[in-house]
DNA sequence: GAATCATCATGATCCAGATCATGTTCGGGC
DNA sequence: GCCCGAACATGATCTGGATCATGATGATTC
């Protein structure tokens, strides 16, 4: 099953039995990519697009220098370059973060769906725009938080996705990432990131260590990030939900 | 003609004759607002969309302290709140910045467009991936610019836009923006966003007075907010492109 | 089991942009 | 023609996070 997690506990748009066969069925291929390798570049033409199975994805552009700021992160049921199917070209490139299996789905197909399945293609017209619900999260936490902030607001909303996904339990879930990954998701320096990790460490809001984050208090996590779960749209969501409390 | 600027000289998805007809017939209503009104919050069940058919407007999240962050600006042409179709609500807030003139279009047309439609469909689904592309620019903004170079890629981010709706020459474009909408935007305050202002003029790059913004050097001011226009997907782009130059 | 490389850790210094304060300019209302 | 509020302007000071430097830890390879 290539769709089990995909769209999974999101708010109206649960797959029905039929649409899922018809989408496990456009399936064209199943893919291995180690770590750290680039799955597609800015401006190259696609011709399919690919839901992660397994493993952590980034989308990310990169300055003039070659320092990248990470745009997105995608975990396992997440429909990663779907968008490439409308534009046709990225505007920024994909790689993988950690090894990770991607099933493929060609172009030919989606337009098929479009065709024959409206209420299925507007299921995968609302997983991209779930994408651009969370970049304008990441927009927030650049532009409004402050460097403590922008990284629990991060471990929340990376918590609410995998929970969604079946992969957290609200509390703890393994996160394969380094401080280098959170420092170009977060607009910060990997010195600086180590610092705010030792600080949530030491105040028990969250433990990062050995690719396991554990959340200490959620709630003082969330209050300290600002974050709210509503724009992931999860269904469900009572154990991500925290009493607004006021910023510091 | 309401939708004679939408997705105007985007590479790809020039409106047919009659899927232009079919559009145009999904409007119901026409609007206008005056400006810095709110026109949806965060949350509220939404039955329309709307195409901004004249002046600009903005959506927003704000933080515990009632700052905001904006997270886009629309302008003529552009489907603001398209998205809310898929999603049914919306994850912030849309205002007016300036007195505007808006198309509502009913959800149910747009239903009724993607069971006749898919290509017609695919555009309008292609026009919400334009607005993701434009929320990773300004990721890419927040994260990896300083001031400067902030206000420099979004002066010139907002000259091509608007170069493709037919609403600038290259260099040289109304904006009826404050400086502490600039602020807003790009993370900063608006003392800081006129000690900017000020360099910008004095170097020639830029001059932005009486709601009129004139690009003085735009190869230059390109460099410094490290701006290329390809996100944007804008068809004879030619006038917007400059040499790439190392940064600073 | 020594060498190598990625990751994590931590101290010292610096600076871009925030914050605080104080004008000025200009257009609209009465 | 004066009042008033919004927008623009600019100086003085402070600070969060960058930068630079150095070392510890731990996994992998030969």
């Amino acid at each position: 099953m290539f769709t089990e997690r995909f769209l999974r506990n999101r708010r109206g748009v649960s797959l029905e039995k039929a649409e899922r066969v018809r989408l496990e069925a456009a399936v064209s291929e199943v893919r291995s990519l180690g770590a750290r390798k680039t799955m597609a570049r800015a401006g190259e033409p696609l011709h399919e697009s690919n839901l992660l199975i397994d493993g952590i994805m980034s989308r990310y552009l990169d300055d003039r220098q070659g320092l990248r700021q990470l745009v997105a992160i995608h975990v396992p049921g997440d429909f990663l370059d779907l968008h490439s199917f409308p534009l046709k070209t990225l505007d920024h490139d994909v790689a993988t973060l950690t090894a990770s299996t991607i099933a493929v789905v060609p172009h030919s197909e989606i337009d098929a769906i479009s065709a024959e399945r409206p209420a299925l293609a507007r299921k995968l017209w609302y997983a991209t725009l779930l994408d651009a619900a969370i970049h304008r999260a990441w927009l927030f936490r650049l532009g409004r938080l402050d460097a403590t902030g922008r990284i629990a607001h991060f471990l929340c909303e990376t918590n609410a996705r995998l929970f969604a996904a079946g992969l957290s339990d609200g509390r703890r879930f393994a996160l394969a990432l380094t401080q280098a990954d959170l420092a170009e998701i977060c607009g910060l320096t990997t010195v600086h990131v180590n610092r705010v990790m030792r600080q949530l460490r030491e105040e028990g809001l969250c433990v990062f260590r050995a690719s396991l984050v554990e959340i200490g208090d959620l709630e003082a996590l969330a209050a300290r990030g600002q974050f709210d779960p509503g724009y992931l749209y999860i269904e469900n969501d009572e154990p991500l939900r925290t009493r607004k409390r006021p910023f510091r």
